[in-house]
DNA sequence: GATTAAATTAGATTTAATCTAAATAGAGTT
DNA sequence: AACTCTATTTAGATTAAATCTAATTTAATC
């Protein structure tokens, strides 16, 4: 029953190749990890299939593209049980790119990337306005000092 | 000077289409963006060139891997000059996969990943007990309700 | 409208993904 | 230990994509 028992540490050492560069050819990652190319399919198609492995997206530098703010939003909700309205709302404001429910004084935790104060500034806004929202506290991002994938082998020790 | 002068819409949708699936082949980003897959190339080498896009990682679902519980973290230190000695201390705990500088009450703003509550109180034991640290705040990710790319292009409206 | 520079394209070549069938390895049974 | 069944891995063949190059098209400037 338990998925993880399926799981073996040549998945593991797959997906953390991949996970440093969802890029690399199999055939690569197959010699490292001491197995054929073929391998690398059937475990990938396992993993896809067990929905471990959801997708590849590319890592941006958003600052780069114009989009040089991101910010923190703890939302204070009027009453907890709007939680779910609130949230089909805020997929609908496309500089939301995270949201959570999570312990704690908010009810729910977000993550905005919006272009410039300007920009942040309508984009608070909006968030503001939708129905059963009471506050918000903003926490802007000034650095982003690291960002990486869980570490399945420690590299160090 | 500006960066954002180079890119094009071309360049937009080729990042945003690659950025729902980074393994979609490139002849097939260049049918929808009705170029040829050699524009693609070299679209995509000026990207990385200029570091707008640079790697693409898989989307995991850490959970069934058994890494069931995330939490965000509010960390307080006891001198602000002591940021960057501490980050380089919350690089090496495994668990920590973001941290940042944010504007707000939180000296550091981290999130980790652990597989269990018992997993969790061994991380935060650790993180506590780093040089510096003056106290932290937890909040545990209880569902995670949005977690998506940025959306160049509206595709609601 | 001619000239130059830059970007795009088609087509050839190299490389990788994918599929299939055979070989191997493992677990359970007698 | 030999046998059977099952699952996994592999090599090799086929299909598809990435990559490279040279030619063409497009755009910009005079």
């Amino acid at each position: 029953m338990d998925k993880i028992l399926d799981i073996d540490n040549i998945d593991l050492k797959i997906i953390s190749l991949l996970n440093e560069d969802a890029k690399t050819p199999y055939t690569e990652i197959a010699k490292k990890v001491f197995v054929s190319s073929g391998t690398v399919h059937v475990r990938m198609k396992k993993l896809e299939d067990m929905g471990i492995v959801k997708s590849a997206t590319l890592n941006i530098d958003f600052s780069k593209l114009g989009y040089d703010i991101s910010a923190f939003l703890g939302i204070y909700l009027e009453k907890s049980s709007l939680y779910d309205n609130v949230i089909e709302r805020l997929k609908g404001i496309a500089e939301v790119v995270s949201a959570y429910y999570t312990t704690g004084n908010y009810s729910i935790f977000a993550k905005i990337i919006c272009r410039d104060t300007n920009h942040l500034r309508l984009v608070l806004d909006s968030i503001q306005k939708v129905d059963g929202i009471d506050r918000t506290e903003t926490l802007i991002v000034l650095e982003e000092s690291i960002n990486r994938p869980i570490q399945f082998f420690d590299k160090e020790k």
